[in-house]
DNA sequence: AATCTAATTCGATACTCATCGAAATAAATA
DNA sequence: TATTTATTTCGATGAGTATCGAATTAGATT
């Protein structure tokens, strides 16, 4: 769950948590020291100290009047160790919707009617446009190039460019010498 | 100097930067696809992709029409190894005041004339207040009981109790039975 | 039990920043 | 050279948050 790493660096990206830090790693200290040594209130620097325990760095101990907080050296530790391990850095990713670029392009390029407004030049948007029209391809089923050309004038009237790329790409298939085309299962 | 520091969680505490991180770890990528992968505009994305590169993290290289972003992954690992190191945790505490503790307690319990309210009942500001009352006495040099008690009484009447802390917590030294004061220097 | 004291919570304010759209830049193609 | 396209910059807006002071809570001392 990446929700829980943005709150880990968000509880340090704070000049006055960092100093907390610093100084709870040299001892523990009570609010009131910590706010008499930043120059802040107590009531901040109680804010700063909960976002801290939030995320497991900080804990209290009751200690007579005071509130004694001291450093997790454990976890932050641990914490730093696994910070950008590849769990995490995939973690982060798993919500990304992996064919948002291909989706944005093909509509971009598709009229309402679903044929072609015009053939991308640039090979990335062309790419994406072709593994759009290659859905129309039952894979594995063989194709004679008229019926190729009768499936791409739904798309372009230039069917024999359309037709010479798909296989250029890679995305169909054709037997060697006008034989027959297909898709890949 | 911890501004870095600062800055450096900062450009990592926002999900959609985490989520750019992870999708450079898999491969290069154009703003726009970022974009478009993310559900964002193309500028909210540089945006982002200048904090990143501000620390360090990505790097531009222009290709053809697009600037394909990388993530340097040698910056990511030196970097998550030292975040918490010895060095920048001191670096964080270096401009606080390390006395503003004492400063506090003792401006709390001061007059104007700079005698004492009342002397007080908690350890941790008995102490700051005695290290203060301390100063009035020159280390090194040794005071008699009436020395002492016509100096303690600047501070406070109840000048055996002054004098009894004093020595009790060890910031005054006495000589066995009835013999002179001193401050250690 | 009554009283202090430290800590926390709450409401308000000011500032930071993520996001967008529009305008300006830069780079490559035609 | 003119035009297209991706990127960056700029200004505005809305959401988030650091900070404070006041009120409340929790604990310990008397």
């Amino acid at each position: 769950m990446s929700e829980e790493l943005v709150t880990f660096f968000k509880a340090l990206s704070d000049a006055n948590r960092l100093k907390i830090i610093g100084l709870l790693a040299q001892k523990p200290y009570s609010v009131e020291e910590l706010a008499a040594l930043l120059d802040l209130k107590a009531s901040t620097v109680s804010h700063h100290l909960s976002k801290l325990a939030k995320v497991g760095l900080v804990s209290a101990r009751a200690d007579s009047y005071y509130n004694v907080y001291q450093l997790d050296e454990k976890a932050l530790e641990l914490k730093s160790r696994s910070l950008f391990s590849q769990e995490n850095l995939a973690a982060s990713v798993v919500d990304v919707d992996a064919d948002a670029y291909d989706n944005k392009v093909v509509k971009d390029y598709l009229r309402k009617d679903g044929g072609l407004k015009t053939i991308p030049a640039q090979r990335k948007k062309l790419d994406a446009v072709l593994r759009h029209v290659a859905k129309a391809f039952k894979p594995g089923k063989r194709y004679s190039e008229k019926q190729v050309n009768e499936i791409l004038k739904n798309y372009h009237a230039d069917t024999a460019s359309l037709r010479r790329e798909l296989v250029g790409s890679g995305i169909m298939k054709r037997e060697g010498g006008g034989g027959d085309y297909w898709r890949e299962e």
